[in-house]
DNA sequence: CACTTGACCTGTCCGC
DNA sequence: TGCGGACAGGTCAAGT
């Protein structure tokens, strides 16, 4: 396979809800099949009494998170973690030698985990190289109440959240790197290696600047570049860094528009500087040395 | 409580 | 060519 590993944040996670929410929503399941027992933790006589039979109602997410709402009210509940991909197949993409424009082959391959059959032949495929992803069937009234929905924080592009409202939420962490607080789910919601890097790079804010260090003005500057990214990245499919794919297993365009990310040793575009990785909480980290100041109490 | 490290996993890449 | 080790990085748990 020409591409390798992948980072679903929030804006690869929501175009996969897109996608899956335009196949799924009436689809009954036959049946199911998992290789590997911590993908799919679920004892088989509740996925064949809520699980089996069921219509698919709807597709929801929050967070990094998809949620698959049943006819039995029930819930799948699944977080893809790094190399987490969800592939749907219609029944007539599996004959040999289909035209398929997909960046997965035939499926299920090595790194298929979980399969979901409809009854009318299509298939739901799970994939996860790395196996931390997982996927929970759970009852609907039980979602929020998982540890991770409990403490998650805010969603980024609700229009309700706003400047005040952001800068609130990181001066929970008013002493901590703003990229560390930028990346803690309970903070926001759905902000990941890849967006983190590249609204701290718009907004010119280095990633290690304690957050009560950040001049007003720029956390103004990053709340609106923060939501015009993510909101662009979801316009272009997501990012493919290396194997995120969307529902149909096509590769998102949105890395190709990114500025510093995984562009070490090129220069920035805004001022021409070579840009630098470095690590900031033991994360890789992609940073314009001359846009992006260390702050005082470095060297 | 805040912060760091290790665990969970597999595959790629780099240096020797 | 093989082999060890670093790295990838979302989240939780455990240790300091």
């Amino acid at each position: 396979m020409l591409y390798t590993k992948g980072m679903p944040e929030l804006p690869e996670v929501e175009t996969i809800r897109i996608g899956l929410a335009k196949f799924l929503p009436g689809l009954v399941i036959a049946d199911t099949w998992h290789d590997w027992q911590k993908s799919f933790p679920n004892a088989p006589a509740d996925v064949a009494r809520f699980m089996v039979n069921a219509k698919i109602i709807h597709v929801r997410r929050r967070a990094k998170v998809l949620i698959i709402e049943l006819s039995s009210d029930y819930s799948l509940v699944i977080h893809l973690k790094m190399t987490g991909q969800l592939v749907f197949r219609g029944k007539k993409e599996f004959g040999a030698g289909h035209p398929s424009k997909s960046l997965v082959g035939d499926l299920p391959d090595k790194s298929t985990r979980v399969v979901l059959d409809f009854t009318d032949g299509s298939k739901l495929f799970f994939n996860d190289q790395r196996k931390f992803g997982w996927v929970r069937l759970l009852p609907g009234l039980e979602v929020p109440e998982i540890d991770f929905f409990k403490k998650v924080g805010p969603e980024p592009l609700e229009d309700d959240f706003t400047v005040d409202k952001f800068i609130e939420r990181l001066e929970i962490r008013k002493n901590s790197p703003i990229k560390v607080v930028l990346l803690d789910q309970s903070v926001l919601a759905g902000v990941g290696n890849i967006y983190a890097d590249e609204s701290l790079f718009a907004a010119k804010i280095h990633p290690s600047t304690s957050v009560k260090d950040v001049s007003r003005l720029k956390l103004v500057s990053l709340h609106k570049n923060l939501r015009e990214i993510l909101n662009l990245s979801i316009k272009k499919g997501g990012s493919t860094d290396r194997n995120y794919v969307d529902a149909k297993g096509k590769k998102g365009s949105y890395l190709s528009f990114t500025q510093v990310f995984r562009k070490q040793g090129q220069p920035c575009p805004r001022c021409g500087a070579v840009i630098d990785k470095i690590r900031v909480a033991g994360r890789g980290t992609h940073i314009c040395p001359r846009c992006q100041r260390p702050p005082a109490t470095m060297k």
